[in-house]
DNA sequence: TGAGCTTTATTGTCTAGGACAAAAAGCGTC
DNA sequence: GACGCTTTTTGTCCTAGACAATAAAGCTCA
């Protein structure tokens, strides 16, 4: 078996780190130093691709690249989450079933998962169910993920079972004649989808007729979906990994295709430093979906 | 209310060409033309990103873009398919009922479309359901976004509703003692789920162990899962919109990767051309899905 | 000590134009 | 019409430079 072959196109997919920036580092700071082929195009060892992962991971923690590249791979492996790490200490006997929940993914247990967590939804009810277990979950399952307790194949597990548990709850709401009607997806790059979901469940909930369009539709594309709805809100999420300085831009863009009727709904942990404006709503947390709604349903009497 | 500026990396986003292609187009053909701003970077007016989408959809069409480019407004826009469009010609009663479906999602209605979806389900069973409901429809919604009477935010409306359908019923699937497991998963940049989930529902059916992790897994943590899960199988999509050429070295790698007890399946119709090898099986349509399975419950037996 | 402002360092994204190989189209032959 | 070969088209990669957005560091003041 032929070693594989990584072209700067494939280390791009698999670091998540652009071509100009693995351009860059290389001139800037010496490292990666890949071999060239025939074409004198680049030709990345499997261990430099190893070692970028690493460093792209703690980069998510919040170290700095220059420090990263300039130090001995021994200091790396030693370095741990750098952020001012808020976290709550709650240690009750909830936070022990939640923490249950989690070490059922991590022993990759998926119907012993799945089954739990139908058996919380059923005694919590959906609207604490979101709030209080799916909500912290995920949070904490960033968390698990930054100090290295979790890998990337637990979080796609714990996000996609998580998923179809929201998406199952919401299908078993009542029907009816329902308002407003509210168009919800996010735009190009966001793929977080389970912020989307946990606002439909909670809209749906107080009786919102919910269009979801899915993750990353094109702005043109929600503008039209927002007239071909004649859609009373257009409710976006953007995950805080999601580039801040775009988001300004973007919504400014949005807020252009939009008819004049529809107002402009966004949330998630990428919006905490955006102010509301006119027809613009920014929901800074779950709790504030909720009122929002009751808001617009008392001036929309 | 400013004009929206598009920057490059904007135009990216919106049109889904790459930044080197835009410069390229630019220099090549002489289109986009787009203004500077004071550092001297690209601001393209809004119409050529309008019309940059138009060609984009063309290409996609199977149309070239020197000609695209080259050709004038008023020609572009009556251009239609230009791919040999093998329309298989079938119009029986099931065909309308199938019309009637995509007719509901042309009419924005979800609750209705849902509705007609559960109950073909409850009649034909899950099997049927896959094979001769949603396989055919994702083809047609194929086709009609090609031809141009359906619309992108259309076609994401068909497909979180459709996934939110095979989610359920998969879900209602019985559990208990099942084989072999399989990891069920695409690549990083193949964000299609359908078809994943076609061939999830079509396996669980036959008494397969799935572990979802949904779309985009990178190449290490797919065989790390692997690994966790002692998966005996490796299941990956590919849809056509993927590259081809990366397809053969992405099974390469992936192989490497992969524990030796473990086979890697392949699917998708992006995988017409690739051809099976040791370890490697490459499922064709869904009608291979069952029949693979079978295959390894025999030699496995 | 800590909050807020200013300066300096770091880092990513953009620019230009050139080169080459993979894919598609065109063409000849069977 | 189906196959193999040649030419054209087209996307991706290359180098190397510039600048602005962000984070860190230094400073002032309460």
């Amino acid at each position: 078996m032929e070693t594989p072959a990584f072209s700067i196109a494939a280390v791009e997919r698999d670091t998540g780190l652009s071509k100009d920036v693995l351009r860059m580092w290389e001139r800037r700071y010496g490292f990666p130093t890949p071999g060239r082929d025939a074409n004198g195009e680049r030709i990345y060892p499997p261990e430099q691709v190893e070692h970028l992962r690493r460093v792209k991971r703690l980069m998510d923690l919040g170290h700095r690249p220059g420090k990263l590249l300039a130090a001995s791979p021994e200091t790396l492996a030693a370095l741990g989450p750098r952020r001012a790490a808020v976290r709550e200490a709650e240690a009750g006997p909830e936070d022990e079933a939640l923490a249950e929940l989690l070490g059922l993914i991590k022993q990759h247990d998926a119907a012993a998962y799945q089954h739990a967590m139908q058996q919380r939804l059923a005694r919590q009810g959906l609207q604490d169910f979101v709030q209080h277990t799916v909500a912290v979950l995920t949070r904490r399952v960033g968390t698990a993920w930054e100090d290295g307790s979790f890998e990337v194949f637990e979080e796609h597990l714990f996000t996609e079972l998580t998923k179809r548990l929201l998406r199952q709850a919401i299908a078993t709401l009542p029907g009816g004649a329902r308002r407003p009607r509210i168009v919800l997806t996010s735009v190009p790059d966001e793929e977080h989808a389970l912020g989307l979901l946990m606002v439909e469940a909670l809209l749906a909930l107080e009786g919102a007729d919910c269009i979801p369009l899915g993750t990353q539709t094109p702005l043109q594309d929600i503008g039209r979906a927002a007239d071909a709805h004649r859609a009373d809100i257009v409710a976006l999420s953007f995950s805080s990994a999601f580039p801040q300085r775009q988001i300004g831009a973007l919504i400014t863009q949005l807020q252009a295709l939009l008819p004049g009727h529809t107002e402009l709904w966004v949330g998630g942990d990428g919006v905490a430093r955006v102010s509301a404006a006119e027809r613009l709503r920014v929901l800074h947390s779950l709790d504030d979906t909720t009122a929002a709604l009751r808001d617009w349903l008392a001036t929309h009497g």
